[in-house]
DNA sequence: AAATAAATTTAGACACGACTAAAATAATTT
DNA sequence: AAATTATTTTAGTCGTGTCTAAATTTATTT
């Protein structure tokens, strides 16, 4: 009576759910709409593959409301990002890619890997918890580390602060605050935070910067511990 | 009128350039049914993408004869065996994962390698010129190096070679070879070679080996030097 | 050389995953 | 509350790559 069969998912079946993983993290709900522009495909499309989906309960669905992820489909969504942040974290690690480009890379890499090379580059790496942009790495037995941190935007200066995690979203950005040396477990201090949704300025390695409201939303920080 | 724009081909379409080439190389001809074989598919399906490949100039096809690469689908081949070949090596070497499960892992590797992770690996493993069964790696130019060797089958005992290539068809022959310390580069003395079609004995640190004609049509070797 | 066998191609169908246009439902205005 | 707007779903189509069954061509026997 097993119910054994780790049957294939589609590559198409492995991006929806993790969409819905992550817009169900940031958004709370989530809408066809959402969907659709996330995966960059029509939202008649994103009904197509919902009902798909529902039918295979990999997610609960109910019409004109939004989709929930069931069970099943929450392990396979958390057992891809796995995929894709332990892929971030090699890449740059074993082969010296640079932060703003592993993302676009794992996106392909992370339909690909078995599970006996999750487990190689895993131990490779020390078992890490993070990925180059301070993303937790989902455990293997498909749990998520919680972690304690708010954005940079909602820190009262002065305060000493360390970043926990840069959104990959934009490898624009990434390369900026690269160029500052700003990395997950770089310690700075908020010094100031101007009125009117104007810049927050940080100073790290002796050196003040200002980054707009926009890019202090995707930064996540905490109080240093010191 | 620069005529770039390297458009992507589907993961299928790899696929049949690739067996067609290895048909080519080693039959000579190449037939639907080889095709169909190799890829597992229906003679009928192979016919089917044929004829869509013929159209995008990438192979020649007349009609009940079997096909052949033109140049752009011959460059398009060595990408993709370059690209896998690399992988093999790279697994096995960053990984340590064993030679009898590489390929298994290129085959799904080779279709989503950025030709940037394709240098950073060649960096890494120094330039190499043959995956770890052996095979030439193709150069970047699109071109296969050339080696002088023949099948075991064909030494007339008794003389000194040294390996040079397994065929990576079989992993059970692959642990087997493995088991006596068989790899490429190896050296070894073909000892006998028993008549009707019998087994060829071969030594090697100091051992004699059986190995079936079966077997030893896999294993391509050229003289010692010494 | 005719008959049989084997290989290849054609014809028609299907699953997948996308699309557009139109209809249905929900949310927002006025 | 009715009208307008935005969102979602339905209906129908398309390209890709596979399939089976039947027809055609080539190869092999006898």
């Amino acid at each position: 009576m097993e119910e054994r069969e780790e049957k294939a998912l589609s590559q198409s079946i492995e991006d929806y759910l993790k969409a819905v993983y992550e817009i169900e993290t940031s958004e709370g709900k989530v809408s066809t709409s959402a969907l659709s522009e996330k995966l960059g495909v029509s939202p008649a499309s994103v009904t197509n593959m919902v009902k798909k989906l529902s039918e295979r309960n990999l997610i609960a669905h109910r019409r004109y409301q939004g989709v929930a992820l069931t069970t099943a489909g929450k392990k396979i969504a958390l057992e891809v990002i796995r995929h894709h942040r332990l892929v971030e974290l090699y890449l740059k690690e074993a082969l010296g890619v640079p932060w703003d480009k592993v993302h676009q890379e794992a996106e392909k890499w992370e339909h690909v890997l078995s599970e006996d090379l999750e487990d190689r580059m895993d131990e490779f790496l020390g078992y890490p918890v993070a990925d180059p942009h301070g993303s937790p790495i989902p455990r293997r037995d498909g749990t998520m580390p919680v972690r304690d941190c708010s954005s940079l935007v909602e820190m009262e200066p002065p305060v000493q602060v360390k970043v926990v995690e840069v959104s990959d979203h934009d490898p624009e950005l990434l390369r900026y605050l690269g160029g500052m040396g700003l990395y997950p477990e770089t310690e700075m201090t908020v010094v100031s935070r101007e009125p009117f949704k104007g810049p927050i300025v940080v100073e790290l390695t002796g050196k003040e910067y200002s980054i707009g409201r926009n890019a202090a939303e995707y930064i996540m920080v905490q109080k240093a511990a010191n």
